[in-house]
RNA sequence: GCCCGGGUGGUGGAAUGGCAGACACGGAGGAUUCAAAAUCCUUUGCCCUCACGGGCGUGCGGGUUCAAAUCCCGCCCCGGGCACCA
C-alpha cells in the first residue's frame, strides 16, 4: 500500500485501499447478499393457510404493497421504469421493519399486441418472445435487490393464470344486474323469478308460453356480458374492434394511433353501466387523488335531468333528454343525430309548404335532403367534425310539438347531436345553450330566453342562474325550483319523467387477436352462447402458424385469426344433455381481462381449486380500519386513470356481488408515481441526437461541433436519451442508483435526470461506509461506549423524521435527514458509538438493503437486517435542554437568544427583552405587544 | 371553453401560519499530489458595504395577521385530463 511504485498502471490500484465502497465492492456486496436473501427466502409473507401458509400464528398486521404490474418489453428497462418499483420497494421494507407482515410481488401483464407483432414479423411464437422479456425484464429488476415474494408472481399468459381469468369471465357471464336491490345475482334466481311470475320478461311477453330458445335469448339479454350489436370502433390496420377506452378524442387508436371506423358490429359487451352510480359513490371512500377520482368522474358523467316526450306531426314520439328541462318553454326546433333511427319514418316525400331555401339543403325531396346530409357528415372525420364549428343540418320536413305549450316546431337532423349520448335528440334552446343559439343563428329559428340574464349581460346564450321567464308557471322561480317544478308537471301529465344519463358506455370486451384469452364459451346450432363448464377450463390457446390478423380495410370484416385453428374451433362437450360437437367463440379478450384481478391472485397462486382462497383473500383484502378494504397502497402511472382502473373496480364489484370477494374496492389507496424527464436534443431540422453525445459549454449545446437545442421529454428511444440501470450498476451499483432515484424529489412527481448528479447519493455510501469501516482491514471502527449526549439527542431526532417521512413516502426528506446525521458523524475526530451506527445503518435499511445488511453484518450481527425492528425515537431525547430561539422585531429576525427548553412565556419574554442586541435596537421606541410563542420565537411589536 | 395539478437560488428540491433556501448537484477558493483523478476543508440567493451591518427576495397585484412560500381575492404562465355529452 504505497504510493511509489513505478508503474502507472498498477497505481490505481495501489493507491486505492482494498475496502473502498466504489462500484466493484458494491457489485460484490449486491450480488452476494441478493444470492442469500433469494436461498433464505427472507421476503416470504406467510398467508393464513395453504401452501404459503405459515404453520406458527402470525399476529403482525398485514400490509399489502403492490405495483401496476408491467407489460414485458423486449427493449429493456430504462431508469425511468423502476421509480415506482423502488418507491414501493423501500415503502414494504420500511413497514417490515415495523412489525407488518408486507406482501410484496411482482407479476407481468403479458398478453398484448407487441408479442403478436414480433411474432408475424420473425415467426416466432409469441409465447416464446413473450417468456424471453419476462426473463429478460426479471433478471433486470432483480439486479435492483427489489424485496419481491418470488414464490407468488404470475404472468396474465400463464395458462393456470387465465384458467381463472375465464371462470371470472363466467362467473359475469352467468349474472345479472338486480336493480331492485342494486347489485349481480345468479341468472339462475332471474330464471326462477320469470318461472313464478315475480319478474317481467323484458318485452312482457310471459315465461312459461316461451320455448326452450326463447328463454334463452331472454335470459342472454339480462348478462353482464352479453353479445350486443353495436356501434363500435373498428381499427383496421390493427385488424381489431376497440373500446371507447383506447380511442383517442382525435378518433384514432390509442396505441398506433391508426385510423378508427365506427360501425355496427355484434360483440361481446360487459354491462359496466349498471355499476356506474356505484363506481361513482365509492370514489368518496377512496384514498386516492383528486386528479383520478375527477378523471373516473368525468369519464362515468353522470347527469341528472328528464327525459321528455314530443309527439310530432307524421306519428312517432321523439323522447328527448336535457339537463335543463327548465328551459322547456325556450324550445323553437328538435335536433336529431343524422343516424337516429326515426329520422326516415319522419320524412315526408315532399317539402311543405313556405319551407325556408337554407333549410332544405338544396336538395329538391326531404329525404334527399336527409341521404344526402348523411352523406357528407360520414365523411368526415371525427377530428374534422370537432374542428368544424359551424353548425351544419337539414330539415327533415317536420314538425313536433312542444309539450308544454304547444308549440309547433321544426325537426332537424344536424352531426352536433351525438347518437351515442342522452337519447340522440335535443330540445334546442338557443336563448339557454350556445350550441343551439348557434345553430338557430345558423337556420333563422326563433330565441326565447327563459331565465332572465343579468342587466349588463351581452354575450349570446345565457347559461347562469337567474329567474325564469316567458316560461308561465315557472316564471320568478330559479333555476332548481323551475326543474323540479317542471319535472313534477311533466311526470303529472305523462310527458316525461327525471332520468340519469351517463356518459359512460358499455365496455366493448372482444378483440380479433391471437394473444390473448379465448373466451370459455361455445355456440349451437341456435347461435346462442353456452358457456364452457367451469370444469372444462382452462379453454386453452391452439398452436397456429399464422398468427397475424389480416390486413383489412374499413369496409371488410375482422376475422379472427382462431377461426384458422382448424382442429381447434369445433369441440365437444357435455352441457348436460350428452356430449355434442360446438363452435367455438373466435375472439379473444382483451389485455385489459388480465389486469382486472391479478392483485387476488398474488394472495394465491398455485390454488387449483379457487381462484382465491377466501380464508386468504379476507386476510389480505380487509381494512382493520374499517376502510373499503384491497390493496394497501397501489403505485403506478396516471395514464390508467379511467382504462384499468374503472375496470378492475368494476370485475372487483361483481365479484364482491357475488361472494367471491369480503370488500367492494381492491385499492384501498391509490398514488401515481411521476415520471423521470431527460434533457433531449434537437439539431436545426428537428431531429433527435444521442444526448449522450451532447456537450455543454457555456450554457449552449454542441453535437458534434453544430448547435443543438435542448428540451425535456420521457426518457425513451424516440428521444434517443435512455440510460440504462446497467450502466448505473456498472458505474455506481445499485444501491447508489435506488438512493438516487428516492433522492431526485417527492414519488409523485415528474423529474429530470441527470447523470452527473448521481455521484452525490454514491458520496454518501461511501462516507456511511467510511465512518464506520478501516477502508483498508475493512473491520468495523464503531466502539461500544455510549455516545455523547448531543449526538444521542440528534440520532434520535434524525429517526423520528425519517419515520415521519417514510409514512408518508417522502423519501427525499429521509435522506436529507439521515445526511446531516450521517455529516455530524464525519465532522468528529471520535469514533462512531454503536448505538448510533446502527440506528443510521437500520435507517439506512429500506432505502439502500445491500449496502445496510453488509455493515450490519460487519458490525457483528448475525440476523438479517430484513427483519430487524426500525429504530424508534425515545420522546424524551427530542428534546434538547436548552434551545436558540430567534427574536423579531415587527417580524424581521434581529437577534437569538439561548434559553431553557422548558422556559415559560414570562422568562422568554424577559429574555429576549434583556438581549443586548435587542434592547440596542428597541432604544427609544415604544414597545406595543410582545409575542411568544413557546420553544419558537418572540416577536417584539414597535411603534 | 371546463376540470385537476404546479410556479421557491445556476440546477433538483426543503419548509403547509413562526429563522425561506435544509439536503444534494454545479460553481469558486484551498489542502493533499511531481501532476491528475479520487478524497477532504472553506464558501456560494440577489444588491449595497473593506468590514460590522443593512436592503431586497418564494410567478404578478391586492388583502387578512404581531407574523404569509404557506390562508383569502383577482390576474399571468407551465403541465395534465376532458371537450358540440344536451
Amino acid at each position: 500500500m504505497n504510493a511509489s511504485s513505478s508503474s502507472p498502471a498498477n497505481e490505481t490500484e495501489d493507491l486505492q485501499p482494498a475496502f473502498r465502497y466504489d462500484a466493484a465492492l458494491a457489485d460484490r456486496i449486491e450480488i452476494g447478499w441478493q444470492r442469500r436473501w433469494s436461498e433464505q427466502g427472507v421476503y416470504e409473507a406467510p398467508n393464513p393457510s395453504g401452501p404459503l401458509g405459515n404453520q406458527d400464528a402470525d399476529d403482525r398486521p398485514k400490509l399489502f404493497v403492490m405495483d401496476m404490474f408491467p407489460y414485458p418489453s423486449g427493449s429493456g428497462l430504462h431508469v425511468g421504469h423502476p421509480l415506482g418499483y423502488i418507491g414501493t420497494d423501500v415503502f414494504a421494507r420500511y413497514k417490515r421493519m415495523t412489525g407488518h407482515n408486507v406482501l410484496h410481488t411482482m407479476g407481468y401483464d403479458a398478453f398484448g399486441l407487441p408479442a403478436e407483432e414480433h411474432a408475424r414479423q420473425t415467426g416466432e411464437h409469441p409465447r416464446v418472445n413473450t417468456e424471453t422479456n419476462i426473463a429478460n425484464m426479471q433478471r433486470q429488476l432483480d439486479r435492483l435487490g427489489l424485496g419481491h415474494d418470488k414464490r407468488r408472481s404470475i404472468a396474465t399468459t400463464d395458462v393456470a393464470y387465465y384458467r381463472w381469468t375465464q371462470w371470472i369471465f363466467l362467473q359475469i357471464f352467468q349474472s345479472w344486474y338486480d336493480v331492485e336491490s342494486g347489485r349481480a345475482r345468479p341468472i339462475a334466481e332471474l330464471e326462477d323469478l320469470f318461472e313464478k311470475g315475480d319478474r317481467l320478461t323484458s318485452d312482457g311477453r310471459a315465461w312459461l308460453e316461451m320455448d326452450s330458445t326463447e328463454k334463452r335469448r331472454e335470459l342472454d339479454q339480462w348478462r353482464l356480458a352479453y353479445l350486443g350489436e353495436a356501434p363500435v370502433n373498428w381499427c383496421p390496420a390493427l385488424g381489431t374492434v376497440l373500446a371507447n377506452e383506447e380511442v383517442t378524442a382525435e378518433g384514432r387508436s390509442d396505441r398506433g394511433n391508426y385510423p378508427v371506423f365506427r360501425r355496427p358490429m355484434k360483440q361481446w359487451m360487459m354491462r359496466i353501466t349498471a355499476y356506474a352510480d356505484r363506481l361513482l359513490e365509492d370514489l368518496d371512500r377512496l384514498d386516492w387523488t383528486d386528479s383520478i377520482k375527477t378523471m373516473q368522474r368525468n369519464w362515468i358523467g353522470r347527469s341528472e335531468g328528464a327525459q321528455i316526450s314530443f309527439a310530432t306531426s307524421p306519428g312517432p314520439t321523439i323522447e328527448v333528454f336535457t339537463t335543463r328541462p327548465d328551459t322547456l318553454f325556450g324550445t323553437t326546433a328538435m335536433v336529431l343525430a343524422p343516424e337516429h333511427p326515426l329520422v326516415d319514418a319522419l320524412t315526408p316525400d315532399v317539402w311543405p309548404e313556405n319551407t325556408p331555401h337554407q333549410w332544405t339543403g338544396d336538395a329538391a325531396t326531404p329525404s334527399e335532403a336527409v341521404a344526402n346530409y348523411r352523406r357528407q357528415v360520414s365523411e368526415l372525420t371525427d377530428l374534422e367534425r370537432q374542428e368544424n364549428q359551424t353548425k351544419t343540418g337539414v330539415y327533415v320536413g317536420a314538425h313536433c310539438s312542444v309539450p308544454v305549450n304547444d308549440l309547433q316546431v321544426p325537426i332537424f337532423i344536424a352531426d352536433y347531436v351525438l347518437m351515442g349520448y342522452g337519447t340522440g335528440a335535443v330540445m334546442s334552446v338557443p336563448g339557454e345553450d350556445q350550441r343551439d343559439w348557434d345553430f338557430a343563428n345558423e337556420f333563422g329559428i326563433d330565441i326565447i330566453r327563459t331565465v332572465q340574464p343579468p342587466s349588463d349581460f351581452d354575450g349570446e346564450a345565457y347559461v347562469g342562474e337567474g329567474p325564469a321567464i316567458n316560461s308561465d308557471f315557472l316564471n320568478g322561480l330559479y333555476i332548481e325550483d323551475a326543474k323540479r317544478s317542471m319535472i313534477d308537471w311533466l311526470e303529472r301529465e305523462g310527458h316525461g319523467a327525471r332520468t340519469v344519463t351517463y356518459k359512460l358506455r358499455d365496455w366493448l370486451f372482444s378483440r380479433q387477436r391471437y394473444w390473448g384469452e379465448p373466451f370459455p364459451i361455445v355456440y349451437d346450432d341456435t347461435g346462442l352462447a353456452l358457456a364452457v363448464p367451469e370444469d372444462q377450463l382452462p379453454v386453452e390457446l391452439p398452436e397456429l402458424i399464422d398468427w397475424a390478423p389480416r390486413a383489412l380495410d374499413e369496409e371488410s370484416d375482422p376475422e379472427p385469426p382462431l377461426g384458422r385453428a382448424n382442429d381447434w374451433v369445433e369441440a365437444n362437450y357435455d352441457l348436460g344433455n350428452g356430449e355434442f360437437s360446438y363452435k367455438r367463440e373466435l375472439n379473444t379478450m382483451p389485455q385489459w381481462a388480465g389486469s382486472c384481478w391479478y392483485y387476488l391472485r398474488y394472495l394465491d397462486p398455485s390454488n387449483e381449486e379457487r381462484f382465491v382462497d377466501p380464508v386468504i383473500e379476507k386476510y389480505w383484502m380487509t381494512d382493520s380500519a374499517g376502510g373499503v378494504g384491497g390493496v394497501d397502497l397501489y403505485v403506478g402511472g396516471v395514464e390508467h386513470a379511467v382504462l384499468h382502473l374503472l375496470y378492475a373496480r368494476f370485475w372487483h364489484k361483481v365479484l364482491y356481488d357475488l361472494n367471491h370477494v369480503s370488500g367492494p374496492e381492491p385499492f384501498q389507496r391509490l398514488y401515481n408515481q411521476g415520471y423521470i424527464q431527460a434533457a433531449a436534443y434537437q439539431d436545426e431540422r428537428g431531429v433527435y441526437v444521442e444526448a449522450e453525445e451532447v456537450e455543454e459549454s457555456s450554457g449552449e449545446y454542441f453535437y458534434k461541433q453544430s448547435r443543438v437545442t435542448r428540451t425535456f421529454g420521457k426518457m425513451g428511444k424516440s428521444l434517443k436519451n435512455s440510460i440504462t440501470p446497467d450502466e448505473m450498476y456498472t458505474a455506481y451499483g445499485a444501491d447508489t442508483l435506488r438512493l438516487y432515484e428516492m433522492f431526485m424529489g417527492p414519488l409523485d412527481q415528474d423529474r429530470p435526470w441527470e447523470t452527473k448528479s448521481v455521484v452525490g447519493s454514491h458520496r454518501l455510501l461511501q462516507r456511511v461506509w467510511r465512518n464506520l469501516i478501516d477502508e483498508n482491514t475493512g473491520e468495523t471502527t464503531v466502539v461500544d461506549s455510549p455516545p455523547p449526549d448531543a449526538l444521542r439527542r440528534l440520532s434520535h431526532r434524525t429517526i423520528e423524521a425519517v419515520a415521519d417521512a417514510m409514512e408518508g413516502l417522502r423519501f427525499n426528506s429521509a435522506i436529507a435527514r439521515i445526511t446531516e446525521l450521517n455529516n455530524e458523524l464525519s465532522r468528529s475526530a471520535e469514533r462512531v458509538p454503536r448505538e448510533v451506527a446502527e440506528s443510521m445503518i437500520l435507517m439506512l435499511g429500506p432505502l439502500v438493503p445491500h449496502i445496510a445488511e453488509e455493515l450490519w453484518e460487519r458490525l457483528g450481527n448475525t440476523n438479517s437486517i430484513v427483519h430487524s425492528r426500525f429504530p424508534e425515537a425515545d420522546p424524551e431525547l427530542l428534546v434538547d435542554e436548552s434551545l436558540e430561539i430567534p427574536v423579531q422585531i415587527n417580524g424581521k429576525v434581529r437577534s437569538r437568544i439561548v434559553v431553557a427548553s422548558d422556559s415559560n412565556d414570562e422568562a422568554l419574554q424577559e429574555a429576549a427583552l434583556s438581549d443586548g442586541r435587542v434592547k440596542e435596537l428597541l432604544s427609544g421606541k415604544e414597545i406595543r405587544k410582545v409575542i411568544v410563542i413557546p420553544k419558537k420565537l418572540v416577536n417584539v411589536v414597535v411603534s
